[in-house]
DNA sequence: AACGATCTCCAGGATTTCTTCAGGTTGGCC
DNA sequence: GGCCAACCTGAAGAAATCCTGGAGATCGTT
């Protein structure tokens, strides 16, 4: 996600056991400017976590060792109550008693996209009332005539709203968040899609014409825009 | 349950000697926005509560040492007036009236959905005026020809009565409390289904359903809407 | 013990969304 | 202008997601 006030950065643990999703959490979040260590099991987690108390911590459910409910147990036991999102794989919805019940404050499916992870870590960090830096940020982004708002996952287009996709909201939600910075393909597909998708990347140019398809309508002027050779920017519109 | 206005949060303290209840009431009702205190046995319960004079308690009956009865009515015989909900299991149902005899505000049977026992604490809070910052909401929710009264769990469609399930009202309640924010299947699962629910969230469908085809009789508008990939928001119709 | 109401699961069908692909268009460069 | 690469767009099959009615299980009550 894009840049946020300045301040001491947000401190995140992130446990995870596999190696490839750890580096692209730990380097992903830092790049959204998180303070981001990582470990790779329950019991270097629970150490620590304990002794350096970060804001929030991402953690698999799947572990090597102890099981990251089980983290999560005993840090509370323990009284730590550090806000915890967790990660889970879709397919163990069975074992999946939902957040709550293991003390957790969200959590995630694998796959997922780093710009979902990272909405959810900012919501979290907003409610806790952790973020250092406060003046709880609109969770509403506008941009020309196109605005969207998180919360109720709406869009409009001029007043009127336009239905997107999942896929169309993420991607709007990602090029609005970074306006007029120019993104790249490649960072377009590390955020918006999740990071098992194994395709082509010409399917951001589908995603991007039916956009501009929906917010274009009646000859309103462009947001999206094309750098040729590099990717997409969204840009507001000159004042007329 | 959804926040409410800010201010001092209320305080509580929890006593349950389960820990994974115990766990997921510390983190629900922390995610609810309360002060929240865990204890595991009647004989802290009484030490913590003296000494930190919480605006509310949540009790459980059946606890190891000193029973939950016993706990409340030693703090009467103090003089210790806070207000008490009890926790306790179906088939104690008999105990209830000893319950109020022994001093205590309201009960919940277990299991319970995070929600219900939401309610119920906001419900003394606000007969016992101990809520910090007043502005009573009021117990009836309306959502364009849809309203919902909480004390007489009575539901209405354009004027009409509806009769709902338990279950079919607490649906309604959390998404219409919660109007025009998206509820993920999971936050849905959390708050309206008990904590003991081990099956799969297809479930919500069902329920969604049924209360479509109980709401929107005669061409009504929709109210509650399907937010694909994510979970489910209830929406004020258009004014026409 | 039977009954009615409610809860839960299931499976087929309907709908929406994802992804790929192919042909047309645009923009920059010589 | 001509050329090439990059980009746009619509269509279409595949896949995911959602809806709905009904059957069986469960619970409380008569």
């Amino acid at each position: 996600m894009s840049d946020r006030a300045d301040g001491p950065l947000a401190r995140l643990v992130v446990v995870e056991d596999d190696d490839s999703i750890r580096d692209l959490l730990g380097a992903g979040l830092r790049f959204a400017r998180y303070d981001v260590q990582t470990v790779a099991d329950g019991a270097s987690a629970l150490a620590v976590i304990t002794q350096s108390a970060p804001d929030l911590v991402v953690l698999d459910v799947n572990l090597p060792d102890v099981d990251g409910f089980e983290v999560c147990r005993r840090l509370r036991r323990a009284g730590d109550q550090v806000p915890v999102i967790f990660l889970t794989a879709r397919r163990e919805t069975d074992d999946l008693r939902t957040g709550f019940a293991h003390g957790g404050d969200d959590y995630v499916t694998k796959p997922f996209s780093l710009d979902e992870l990272t909405f959810r870590i900012e919501a979290v960090l907003r409610r806790t009332g952790t973020r250092s830096s406060e003046l709880q940020p609109a969770p509403r982004v506008v941009c020309g005539h196109v605005s969207l708002d998180e919360p109720t996952h709406r869009a409009w287009s001029d007043g009127t709203e336009v239905a997107l996709t999942p896929t169309e909201f993420r991607l709007l939600r990602y090029l609005l968040v970074n306006v007029e910075l120019v993104l790249t393909r490649a960072q377009i597909l590390d955020h918006v899609w999740s990071y098992d998708f194994e395709g082509d990347w010409q399917i951001i140019e589908t995603y991007v014409s039916s956009l501009r398809r929906k917010l274009e309508v009646g000859g309103l002027p462009r947001i999206v825009h094309t750098v040729r050779g590099i990717g997409y920017s969204a840009r507001r519109p000159a004042a007329t």
